[in-house]
DNA sequence: TATTGTTATACTCTATAACTATA
DNA sequence: TATAGTTATAGAGTATAACAATA
C-alpha cells in the first residue's frame, strides 16, 4: 500500500495512530529515494552515523542508528561486499571490530546527504519552514524525553 | 530494539528520520498494550473503524484502516474467529461482503477505547496539551497533504 | 561472569501476482 | 473490462535463543 487512509476516518482522531502511519509514510518515502541508489534505510544510518562519529566499534554503531546489533551484521556485511567500510581489528580489545568508512564510501556521502535533504523537502513540503521547525522541536522532546529512560 | 538510539547522533538532526523512528516506536508502543487484549493493531484499526462508520464492505474497510485489502482478509477471519465481526452478503451487490460488528464486538470497544486513550496519553506524556495539540494539528496537515493525491 | 560478534530462526508487516465470481 | 474477495508467496523489519572468542 502506498496510500493512507482518508480524512475522514476516526482513527485520525488519535495522534498515537497519525504518528505511526505518518512515521511509516516517511520510511516509505525514504526508502523508495534511496532506491536509486540501491540502499536500504540501515546502510543510509550506519554511513552517515560513521560519518557523523568517526570510526567504531559495531555495538556502539548499531545502538546509534537504532538497530538490534544481532541484525545489523549482516547489514555491515552488504556495505563491505560493496567496499562502502572496512572492519579492522581493535587495538587494545580483540573482540571488537572497529568500523570505518572507506574512501568510496567518503565519496557516497555527498549523493547521500543531497539526496536525503530533498527527500525531506519533499516530504514536508505540506508545511511551512516554520511549521517544520516546530515539528522538528516536537519529535526532538520526544525524543529526547523516550531515550532518557 | 526497543529503544531509540541515542539523541547525541546526527540522524536525529533529520525531521523525516526522527519521524519514521518515533512513528515506529509509537507502533511498538501501542502493539505492546494491545497484546493484553490478544489483538494487534490492524485489528483495533478494523473494528475501530467499524464503531465509527457502520457496516461498511471490506475494500473500503480497508482503505480507511491503511491496509491493503488483500492483507485484510486474514485480518478480518481473525476477528471472525473471535466473534468479534461478522460478514453478510450485501444485498444488491453480491460480490460484497457487509462487514458489521458483532454485540460481543461492540462491548469490547469500551475496553479499546480507554486503552487507546491510556496507551496515547502515556506516550505522549513529555509533552505539554498545548505541544501535543500542536503535533496533532501539524500531522493532521501533513496527512490532510499526503491523502489528496 | 559479562561483552562482542556471529548464526539461525521466527514472526509481523508489507507488497505483488494470479485466481473466482460477480458487475 | 473493471471490481470484490481470496489465496499464495516473497521481502523487509524486528525479535529472541544460542554459540565462540575474549574481557
Amino acid at each position: 500500500m502506498s496510500s493512507l487512509p482518508e480524512t475522514t476516518d476516526l482513527l485520525g482522531g488519535s495522534t498515537g495512530y497519525l504518528l505511526a502511519m505518518i512515521g511509516a509514510e516517511s520510511r516509505r518515502h525514504f526508502t523508495h529515494a534511496l532506491n536509486t541508489l540501491e540502499l536500504r534505510p540501515a546502510h543510509y544510518g550506519a554511513l552517515m552515523t560513521l560519518a557523523a562519529s568517526g570510526p567504531a566499534s559495531q555495538q556502539t554503531l548499531a545502538r546509534s542508528v537504532g538497530i538490534d546489533p544481532r541484525n545489523f551484521v549482516q547489514t555491515l556485511d552488504q556495505l563491505q561486499a560493496r567496499q562502502l567500510i572496512q572492519r579492522h581489528p581493535h587495538p587494545s580489545d580483540r573482540r571488537r571490530h572497529q568500523v570505518q568508512l572507506t574512501e568510496a564510501g567518503q565519496q557516497l556521502l555527498t549523493q547521500l546527504r543531497t539526496l536525503g535533504e530533498r527527500t525531506e523537502q519533499d516530504f514536508l513540503a505540506p508545511l511551512t519552514p516554520h511549521e517544520q521547525q516546530q515539528l522538528h522541536d516536537l519529535l526532538s522532546k520526544l525524543h529526547r524525553t523516550i531515550t532518557e529512560d
